[in-house]
DNA sequence: TAGTATAATGAACACCGTTTAGCGATGACG
DNA sequence: CGTCATCGCTAAACGGTGTTCATTATACTA
């Protein structure tokens, strides 16, 4: 067996192990190495052959649990033509869907005290589109900058990291307090999302 | 011994368990019954004479959290004659900075997913503070209702619901990603809250 | 004084994350 | 073929966890 094959065999072995893994955790009830173990049908010690510990392990997941939701959220493609306030708009919608369409992923992602694994990166390209849409508004003059004497670029992150606030807050909510007496689900959130862009148009 | 002292000695020894939790906890660096117990210089065992488990201990200082939060938030004071928008404003101010101000108490009272206390009274009684100034607002006609065809009372749960969502979002994650290159957690915070609140005044 | 209720505990159980010594199979090389 | 190293893997152990329970010590009552 060549080195590449086992190299594969590797890989794969991996890829069930981060399988089994993902389905252990959304299955709800608690998750252990030891049932991960049971589940891949190893023993406990073998996963650390392919996982320094279980916080990597977990951080693994939590990097796709971005990817995911990032997929979600991207899926909301700009329309020709389209006014970009609405874009913005849809845009922030996209998430909120996204987001209680995952909600195991969004609390791996986003509800989590773990260590932010270094690749970051899908959430933070998924914020570049979202910076994207605000600077169209300000460059269209569509957003009037709430604070004129920075630059454009300190309030496109300023407005962007708004926005961003309250739709998490959103989902947030309902995903960790679906017990609570929500007046209308779908309403909260439109009016999350309208208070939120409406108060930036001029 | 009389049975009211003995009722008495046992609150007291319940009391300072639930301090030495609150401590314990607020230290960081994890929570488990038995080192409890060492600081409270008894038994594991002895602490199930005073809570049927870990859980209820949790969701018992998760009301004493609820109760530090809205204290902090009943702080804010209406001023005579103040604007009621103001009002609303102001509060909504307050609700942030009390997070900040006790972020571990905000992580244990609403990001967690321990199942919540029957008496969740206290944060419904904050709660009933913001819809009774945003109530105000609608009766002032200050406020537009965003659904004019809903009763006034549905519009202020939802403009009240909405509320929260945002101010908990810049809250949540600001506290939860200290490390996310905010551009000004002041700005962001006014950023926040003025959209909430200015999208929503005639 | 005998009996009883209560507080507290030590020891156990079943689980957890993690480490490590060792085992068997496989491939390389003389 | 024989030897030896390498690799994948595991059983067993270590120290920790939440929780239970039989047992003891203590203090009040009859």
């Amino acid at each position: 067996m060549t080195a590449a094959q086992r190299q594969r065999v590797r890989d794969e072995t991996r890829a069930a192990i981060l399988h089994a893994a993902r389905q252990l955790f959304l299955q709800g009830d608690g998750f252990s190495m030891r049932q991960l173990a049971a589940r891949v049908e190893c023993s406990p010690a073998a996963l650390y052959l392919h996982f320094k510990s279980k916080d990597e392990l977990l951080q693994e997941l939590m990097r796709r649990s971005f990817a995911i939701l990032f997929e979600g959220a991207a899926a909301v493609q700009d329309r020709a033509g389209e006014d970009p306030v609405e874009r913005v708009r849809r845009g922030m919608h996209g998430y909120v869907r996204t987001g209680l369409a995952h909600p195991d992923e969004y609390r791996l992602a986003f509800l989590t005290t773990l260590p932010e694994p270094d690749g970051t990166r899908p959430p933070n390209a998924a914020f570049e589109r979202v910076r994207e849409r605000v600077r169209r508004c300000l460059d269209a003059q569509r957003f009037s900058p709430p604070r004129p004497q920075a630059g454009i670029e300190a309030n496109t992150s300023l407005i962007a990291q708004a926005l961003w606030s309250a739709v998490h807050g959103v989902t947030s909510l309902l995903i960790l307090r679906p017990g609570f007496p929500w007046v209308s689900r779908e309403a909260l959130i439109a009016r999350v999302v309208d208070g939120a862009v409406d108060s930036l148009v001029r």
